[in-house]
RNA sequence: GCGCUCGUAGCUCAAUGGAUAGAGUAUCGGCCUCCGAAGCCGAGGGUUGUGGGUUCGAUCCCCGCCGAGCGCACCA
């Protein structure tokens, strides 16, 4: 086992301590139930600490094979246990239970294993699987508003995790550049730049009415004067005589292609790049980076769009009704076919995703992880079956959702609308919340779960957000590692066995834990997991901190605790570094 | 109407099919001549929406019902 093969002791056990275990129940269960040799072997961390360090079920699920009662497996299973020197117990309990509880020896060595890896600390071996994580992708026609920042700050932390568990990870923004909502940004901010010169156009209830395009607007008017006026009549003129405001606004946009001319590409790249240069600064303010920037057009330029259409045409998959080309969905589980070009020759929305989803996988992603708004969740049929029709392998494509985030001021719900300009910006929500706050809140609750997010509350009680409370444990670990003034380095070394107390014992299991926290995190695809994790690492070090003093007289206790604590920082800094949030060494 | 995601303490939320369903907050009671009280210790608070099923065991899996949010475009 392990224990002969490792002359250092039980220096490297800490990490394959379950795995350990595992092979003594192996053995066990080879003379007990030959038959079951390779039945699954599960260990758990107990929820209790009166249930040992490790719990295994396995008499439980021998039950029905070998029909017989549970705690009898159990027994007979425990007496052939082979003996180890990192068991200090094993116990029958509840339902037939075998608990192990570890000697006081494996339990601290943790602390070890922590300070030689240091950052490393829980970082999953490298799993030589490329995965693409692609996140926010909002339309560059307006500030990120707070549910956008929901999306950034789980898609951010779930690609760190992914990456620290052992991942080669892309992180992808999809630049909806080429679509109708562009065309009526462009025409919005025209239309008040005409007003700027006196040729005002009624504008339109349907087009953007954020004042960061007045803004715009005048930017153009400052760079250009009136170069792109033209008389309110011309404008006039050209809209149809309905009350459809979509064909009135679409009007609005032909008329400004017809009367720009050239100058029309100028207005659209200009907002284009006004949005997305804003949109990236914020992003990055708030800790979000992104490994590439893809640009939806040019899956049109380079005729893409195009060539996808024409595989699934090709391949049967496509026929032609009222005008239009659609797409047979329901053939792979869509409730109605669905529209890839329209009557009028334009591709919808759907073909260039249907190429951009293919262009994914022809870059070689073993996973393509898609992080979405809930309201689009309607989309994933026809996307995967789309996929499926080209020939691609749509379980490769995995759609996380995130729900909404539902904003109260003053009691009331805050009315969240991207066309009428009403809307609280995620730079807004950083700026009176804080990043650090904001990027820990986001984590704290399970992104399928809707989230009512009172900002007054979040205001006024910032004291009370949990992040401080992590924080403060980061805090006073350097208060005190400061105080001590020694060699940190040195402690990787120093004898533990006087660490004894339970609290300290609690503290070494939870450290021991992150790694393979850290990997169901990541599998499940949930951060949160890990702001809870460290919530409860900081309330165990609370814990411990206020019932056993560090600086003690006693050289080796002192020591010993010193390497507690900063084995603790450590963890805590790992944790706290792949959500994006900041480690103050003083609050 | 159909589909997706949900329904857990007063409130906000957790819980790889496991043991007495946990935290925070709020309420109540304790702890600073002592390394940071943004902290700690303790108390009360639950028919996990509801009715069935699957099994040694269900908050979790399956079905019905009730309720909430979202979606059901030749918009993105």
């Amino acid at each position: 086992m392990a224990a002969s093969s490792a002359p250092t002791g039980i220096a490297g056990i800490s990490l394959d301590v379950r795995q350990h275990l595992t092979g003594l129940l192996r053995a066990a269960l080879a003379s007990v139930a030959p038959g079951q040799a390779y039945a699954e072997i599960i260990l758990e961390r107990p929820k209790q600490a009166s249930h040992g360090d490790f719990a295994s079920n396995l008499a439980m699920q021998l039950a029905r094979e070998l029909k017989t009662n549970p705690r009898q497996i159990a027994e007979r299973l425990m007496h052939e246990l082979p003996s180890s020197p990192f068991v200090a117990k094993v116990e029958i309990a509840g339902a037939g239970f075998i608990n192990f509880t570890l000697t006081a020896a494996a339990r601290t060595t943790v602390v070890a294993a922590v300070l030689a890896a240091g950052p490393g600390f829980g970082r999953g071996a490298a799993s030589g699987t490329r995965l693409q994580v692609e996140f926010v992708s909002a339309n560059p026609t307006g500030p990120l508003h707070v549910g956008h920042g929901r999306g950034a700050a789980y898609g951010a932390s779930l690609a760190s995790l992914l990456a620290f568990a052992g991942h080669d990870v892309s992180r992808e923004y999809y630049v909806n550049d080429a679509g109708r909502q562009m065309d009526i940004l462009a025409v919005s901010t025209w239309l008040r730049y005409l007003e700027l010169f006196d040729e005002p156009v009624p504008f339109p209830p349907n087009a953007y009415q954020g004042g960061y395009v007045r803004e715009m607007a005048e930017q153009v008017k400052q760079a250009h004067g009136d170069r792109y006026v033209h008389p309110a009549e011309a404008v006039l003129a050209c809209l149809p005589d309905t009350e459809d405001v979509d064909a009135r606004l679409d009007a609005l946009i032909l008329a400004g292609k017809d009367l720009l001319g050239e100058d029309w590409a100028y207005i659209h790249s200009h907002v284009l790049n006004e949005q997305l240069t804003d949109c990236r600064a914020d992003l990055e303010e708030f800790g979000v980076h992104f490994d590439a920037w893809f640009s939806e057009r040019s899956l049109y330029d380079t005729g893409m769009v195009a060539r996808a259409v024409a595989a699934l045409e090709k391949s049967g998959h496509i026929y032609v009704q009222d005008g239009a080309k659609w797409f047979q969905s329901t053939a792979f589980g869509d409730e109605k076919d669905r529209v890839v070009q329209r009557d009028n020759g334009l591709y919808t929305y759907f073909a260039s995703d249907i190429a951009y989803h293919l262009n994914k996988f022809e870059r070689g992603f073993d996973k393509v992880i898609d992080v979405w708004g809930a309201d689009h969740h309607g989309y994933i049929p026809r996307v995967k079956g789309a996929l499926s029709a080209s020939g691609a392998d749509a379980g490769r494509l995995d759609v996380t959702l995130v729900q909404f985030v539902s904003l109260f001021r003053d009691g009331n719900k805050v009315s969240m609308s991207t066309r009428s300009g009403d809307y609280v910006t995620l730079r807004q929500l950083r700026e009176e919340v804080g990043n650090d706050a904001c990027r820990f809140f986001y984590m704290l609750r399970k992104c399928d779960q809707a989230l009512d997010f009172d900002l007054d509350l979040a205001k006024s009680q910032s004291n009370d957000n949990p992040v401080y409370y992590v924080q403060y444990a980061h805090a006073r670990i350097c208060s005190v590692l400061a105080q001590w003034d020694g060699d940190q380095a040195s402690l990787g070394r120093v004898d533990l066995t006087p660490l004894l107390h339970e609290r300290e014992f609690a503290l070494c299991a939870r450290l021991a834990e992150f790694p393979e926290l850290i990997q169901g995190a990541a599998r499940d695809y949930a951060p949160h997991a890990l702001a809870f994790y460290l919530k409860d690492l900081a309330g165990d070090f609370h814990s411990w901190y206020n019932a056993e003093r560090v600086l003690v007289d006693d050289q080796a206790m002192r020591l010993a605790r010193l390497a507690l604590a900063l084995a603790t920082r450590q963890v805590l800094q790992n944790g706290l570094s792949l959500l994006g949030v900041s480690q103050p060494v003083s609050m």
